[in-house]
DNA sequence: AACACCCTCACCCGAAACAGTGATTTTACC
DNA sequence: GGTAAAATCACTGTTTCGGGTGAGGGTGTT
């Protein structure tokens, strides 16, 4: 038996999931709660396989509240649960230890399916979520300027930590060459210095 | 119909999944290929929906394999394959585009459910492999010392572009003891340079 | 009391980064 | 063949970084 815990404020959708799952074989309802507090109360207590998780909730937020329950209870899994298709949620909830995420308006059988996969200690999207994240990153990359090779080359090499004078050696440039490359990163990626340099870089993937 | 391609040098493997998916209604086994040049052959004149992807294969690897299939067609699901249980390559996988990852030794409920979790869109880790890559990211994360809270703060300051005056102007400090700071940062983490730091917060979600 | 850490501040000095400006050559494309 | 972008190199400054070293106060632990 898979116990499931569901928290979110709005109590149709507790009911429709309640009513999606109760006959279901399998699976056990643990219970449910309206916000984080009374979740992290439900859980001193008692326990459940699998949380569904709300993402907007007053008070402490799902993002959060994951962060919380995961720290606390790490075999706990939880699923993301939303109306909307927002990739930047969807990004921090994983990051967050969410095992993945599905729509409110998900059929019986995609919901199921969700909640057999996590629980199997598996990683699941519904397809739609799967897009508004593909969407997501993409959006993310497409509004950097372009590199050229050169350019990306000496990138990775200032952020694996080469100097100037060390990366003209390297392949064979002149360090003021090397510098004016350095400087049409900063100026294209409109960032102030190396520091934040390598942090855009990384955190966009450009390396 | 879901049409299946697989990449792997061994005959066996090829053999072991074709007769597990032959007789299976929904899926069509489009074809096999034993390196990365001759998969990407084939998908020259033709395709498939996904393909499942050897990740250790003579030549071009399956990380490579996967950047460029996934450059090429976009639209191919790929799913990793892997008798080992291997962390650091699952990531690469991953970051590269693949839409999950089961083990060889996966039964055969399994082998489907990943086929048609990816081909719907979404992402399938084999219960075994989830695990994995918890256990990497931890101690990805274990083997850096302890960052004291005054350090985590500068090093986030660091990293959003402000200077050593600046940020001791922000939080009421002497730059020289900012300064210290950066010292010990650097020390601490084993990297000779604020790119290299940056990189290594960023990578290990430090900031 | 001794010890280990953290936090704070200070100075010297050489190296590196950053700003500004300008120039030539190579490459690719229309 | 013109033109745009990329790649190359150069010089002059100022600022920041990074290595080394040392010191004093606070806190918590053994």
């Amino acid at each position: 038996m898979i116990r499931v815990f569901i928290v979110d404020d709005h109590p149709v959708v507790i009911e429709g999931i309640h009513s999606l799952l109760m006959n279901e074989k399998g699976i056990d309802w643990a219970g449910h709660a309206m916000n984080a507090q009374s979740c992290l109360g439900y859980f001193v207590n008692n326990t459940a396989d699998i949380v569904l998780m709300d993402i907007s909730m007053p008070g402490m937020d799902g993002v959060e509240l994951c962060a919380v329950m995961k720290e606390k209870y790490p075999g706990v899994y939880i699923l993301g649960l939303s109306t909307f298709n927002q990739g930047l949620y969807i990004k921090k909830m994983m990051e967050n230890g969410a095992s993945g995420y599905v729509l409110k308006n998900s059929s019986k059988e995609e919901l199921l399916k969700a909640i057999h996969t996590v629980h199997s200690g598996g990683v699941f999207f519904s397809g739609e979520v799967g897009e508004a994240l593909k969407e997501y990153q993409k959006s993310e990359k497409s509004q950097l300027p372009e590199l050229s090779p050169r350019e990306k080359e000496i990138l990775g090499l200032i952020a694996e930590g080469y100097t100037n004078p060390q990366i003209a050696e390297k392949i064979f440039l002149s360090s003021f060459t090397v510098d004016s490359h350095r400087k049409n990163l900063l100026a294209k990626l409109n960032v102030k210095n190396t520091a934040s340099l390598i942090k855009l870089a990384v955190e966009r993937k450009l390396i």
